[in-house]
DNA sequence: TCGCAATATGTTTCGCGGAACATAACGTCA
DNA sequence: TGACGTTATGTTCCGCGAAACATATTGCGA
C-alpha cells in the first residue's frame, strides 16, 4: 500500500446500490487471493462483511460480479466474472481520469492546507 | 433538490483533514442562512455537529474559512470568508469536471446496473 | 439592565454498523 | 467416511460517532 489516494470517489445510484473504494478493493482481493475468505484476510475484514459486500454487489447489478463456488478441493473459491472485471476496470478508469481532469482544482485546495509539512 | 449527484467525491489529506460533499453543503448552507445555527437548521443538522465541522475546517486551511461574530443585534453569525469562497468554488468545479470527464465511464457501470426503473 | 439570538463547549445518551462468535452445508481427496 | 477449507447464514456483543441535553458567554437594542 504506497499511498491512499487523495481522491475518493463513491458513486450512488439509490435505494442501496452505491459503489466507492471498499467495494472496489475487495474486488481487487478477492481476484488476487481467489476466495472470499481470502480477500477478507488480506485486507483486515471480517469474512462475513466481505460477504455480504459481495452479495450486494452481486444483487445491484444485472450479472453478478463474482462467481462463487462450494466445496470441492480446496473448499471452493471466488472469482470476478467478465461483468466484475469490467465494473472494476470502469471504476479504477473513472479515478483515474477524475484525479486527472481536476488536478488543477485539487492543487488548489491542496495549496490552502495548513501545514502541508508531508502533503499527506 | 432535483436529485442528489451520482457522484460523490472526497478530498483527503491526512490527519483529520478533508472535504467532502457534507462540509461542502455545510458551507453553501452557511452562506445562505448568515449563521451556523441557521445552516445547521436548513440541513437538519445539530447546531453542536456543524460548529465542529466549521471549527475543522477553520483549523485544516491556512486561513479560515468561516468568520464568526458574537452577540449583537440579531446574536451573531457567521460569513464564509474569501478563503471559504475560493475552497467552495474549487470543490464545486472539482464535482463538475469530475463528473464531466467520466461521464462515459459512469454511464457504461450505469448501463450493467440491475432495475434502474427510476434510474436514481 | 434585561432579553434575545447567536456562538462556544462540556456531558450524557443512544442507534447502528461492524466485530465476534457460532453453525450448517458443500464437495473433493486421502 | 472423515477431514479440510470454503461458502453461507444467523445471533450476540461492542465501540464509536452523532444526537440530545445542558450551560456559559457575547454584545446590541429595547
Amino acid at each position: 500500500m504506497p499511498c491512499e489516494p487523495a481522491l475518493r470517489i463513491r458513486l450512488l445510484f439509490g435505494k442501496g446500490k452505491m459503489l466507492g473504494p471498499g467495494k472496489a478493493d475487495l474486488l481487487d482481493a478477492i481476484r488476487d487471493a481467489g476466495s472470499i475468505a481470502g480477500a477478507g484476510r488480506a485486507m483486515g475484514m471480517s469474512y462475513k462483511r466481505a460477504w455480504s459486500l459481495v452479495e450486494e454487489m452481486n444483487a445491484a447489478f444485472r450479472a453478478p460480479l463474482v462467481a462463487r463456488t462450494r466445496g470441492g478441493a480446496r473448499g471452493g473459491g471466488a472469482q470476478l466474472t467478465e461483468a466484475g472485471e469490467a465494473v472494476l476496470g470502469h471504476y479504477r478508469a473513472l479515478e483515474r481520469i477524475a484525479a486527472e481532469a481536476g488536478a488543477a482544482e485539487i492543487a488548489a485546495l491542496q495549496a490552502m492546507l495548513a501545514d502541508m509539512s508531508d502533503g499527506r
